[in-house]
DNA sequence: TTGTAGGCGTTATCAG
DNA sequence: CTGATAACGCCTACAA
């Protein structure tokens, strides 16, 4: 590959020496430079079409301006959004976003953890917290900037944005108790998430404000945030919830889960049951019943994040905040009167 | 941030000078150091938790270990799996991927290209690439790494991976063609990529086989793979072809767009209109109906172009080579008999 | 087998 | 206002 074009290239072409070249392209330190100086060592930058070495800047400045961002799986439709709304607001900044895919294993976060501190991020935006997670309550106290991202952890000390999963399933539940259901199930994310959590405590709470009763044997617990965990937490909730007539799914991966479990036993959505997910997925309103769902905005907790760790770059030491974005229950056609 | 613990500092706490412990910790230098010595540096820098500073290791060595990916749009499901298939490869050779939306935009594109370079990427994989694309063809004869994904140049001269575009459509339309249909219409994908050039194409060669007339009113061009362009497309082509009874789209986002179309003018899918879709993206199985479609091996497209993109870094000035990877026609509900 | 010197491209600090 | 010098963390000669 050719090389690029250095500073000092630049410098010899526009006759002066590297530091005032550097000095007169750099907006922060350009005052300090004759005005026709900086003149020419810009045509000479311009010519070579110079870029300054972010690596070789880095290296002195001990920033890379860049950011590690961990997800459990790029491929996972929740997560591009969140991406995007992170890299727009990222890269409108300066800084390049590295993605790292965890696929949920504890280890394997923490060694890409470890290989993008070793790539000198200046912070990390997690999505991938489990409610214990010690990686980023350690690295955190360690002065090192993190903001979680969609989920955050049993104690609230590390920077997060999330949506408010207890009142979207507040109104998920509140819908379909006004639809007439009575008998309503919970098929459940997994524990050790604080959205799985999150969900289920809204479910139990938002039943119980309504006077209805949230039986045990109304609720099954998938392992994952996955089709197939969701099909199999839906089979063991069919065997053992009598009478049922509806389902809140904890997100809508799960909720493909539930209506692959209706077909199998030949029940119809909405006529034998209403179903409701969580986040609004692309094509969930093009199923086979279009999914009543909560929309979660995916793009602005990206966003949000990124701004927030932004903020933290430029102040350290900024108290913990924790932000909650606003969701909205989205009636399609998988939801009806019992 | 807390600063990672540098190689001095494991020198120092092994006893060594700076450059012993580089040659202790650096396999290809380490047969050069006493055993003992080894055993010390490697135990320092276990306990230090050190990590070599890639950056700093890059500035010498003139190589970042990362590489730059360019796509047209995340959030488009077509690239998760792409993505997904090229980090996994390059990850493991040691490799970042630093990823960039264009958009679509040329000059986001151009700017994007320049900035990744400033970041010392060692090489290129692009999906965005345009039949005419100058900035490869110029990146590629100047020495820079560069591998196109998805689509290609007019000219073969830049290296690529892509999948079978001809032989997909040909099963498509011959599928169509068993099925009865003689009256197939396309909705073309945009003339200024290879792949919306070469679906057409093959469109017309594949039905010239069949000795059916391949009519200029059963074409109309997306400008855009988008659903609403191909929903755009998708009204023109109805409004010209007469006694229509199926459509090739030239992908799976034009489909969705004939699929919106079909519904707003009350045209029942398969019954009034068979419709096949390229790509067989997430969740098109399950859309109303079942789209048939064809499959790309996407991850595989991803990984296979990172392989060769790893290659050409190994092996400087190997010829452009060109590789296709088979697709294959999965029939669903989306079509039938006329 | 180990240490010394120099440099990668940039910027911070000091002098002029 | 501009230049000289050193340093960031690491690696590659070369010397000992």
């Amino acid at each position: 590959m050719t090389n690029p074009p250095t500073l000092k290239e630049v410098a010899q072409r526009a006759g002066v020496h590297v530091t005032t070249a550097s000095r007169a392209l750099n907006p922060a330190t350009s005052s300090l430079v004759n005005a026709a100086t900086i003149r020419r060592v810009q045509a000479a930058a311009r010519e070579l079409r110079y870029q300054p070495n972010v690596i070789a800047r880095g290296l002195k400045t001990a920033r890379s301006m860049s950011i590690g961002v961990l997800l459990p799986d790029l491929t996972n439709p929740l997560f591009p959004p969140i991406v995007r709304g992170i890299e727009d607001v990222l890269a409108a900044a300066g800084y390049t976003t590295l993605i790292a895919n965890t696929d949920n294993d504890p280890d394997r976060q923490a060694a890409l953890f470890d290989s993008l501190r070793a790539r000198q991020v200046d912070g990390f935006l997690a999505a991938t917290a489990h409610r214990d997670d010690r990686l980023f309550t350690e690295a955190h106290q360690q002065g090192v900037n993190v903001v979680l991202v969609n989920r955050r952890l049993d104690q609230a000390d590390v920077p997060s944005v999330v949506a408010d999963d207890q009142d979207g399933i507040a109104q998920a539940v509140r819908h379909l108790l006004e639809l007439g259901h009575t008998r309503i199930g919970h098929v459940a994310g997994p524990e050790d998430t604080t959205t799985g959590r999150a969900r289920l405590r809204a479910y139990r709470q938002t039943l119980d404000d309504a006077g209805v009763p949230a039986e045990a044997a109304l609720i099954a617990t998938a392992g994952s945030f996955t089709e197939a965990e969701g099909a199999r937490a839906t089979r063991a909730l069919l065997d053992q919830a009598h009478g049922i007539t509806a389902v809140v799914a904890a997100n809508d991966m799960i909720a493909l889960g539930c209506l692959d479990v209706f077909t199998e036993r030949g029940l119809h959505c909405p006529g034998d049951l209403s179903l409701v997910g969580f986040n609004d997925m692309p094509f969930v309103d093009r199923l086979t019943p279009p999914l009543t769902t909560v929309r979660v905005p995916h793009y602005d907790i990206g966003a949000e994040a990124a701004r927030m760790l932004l903020d933290r770059l430029a102040s350290p030491g900024l108290p913990a905040k924790s932000i909650t974005l606003p969701v909205t229950l989205i009636p399609r056609t998988s939801t009806t009167t019992p």
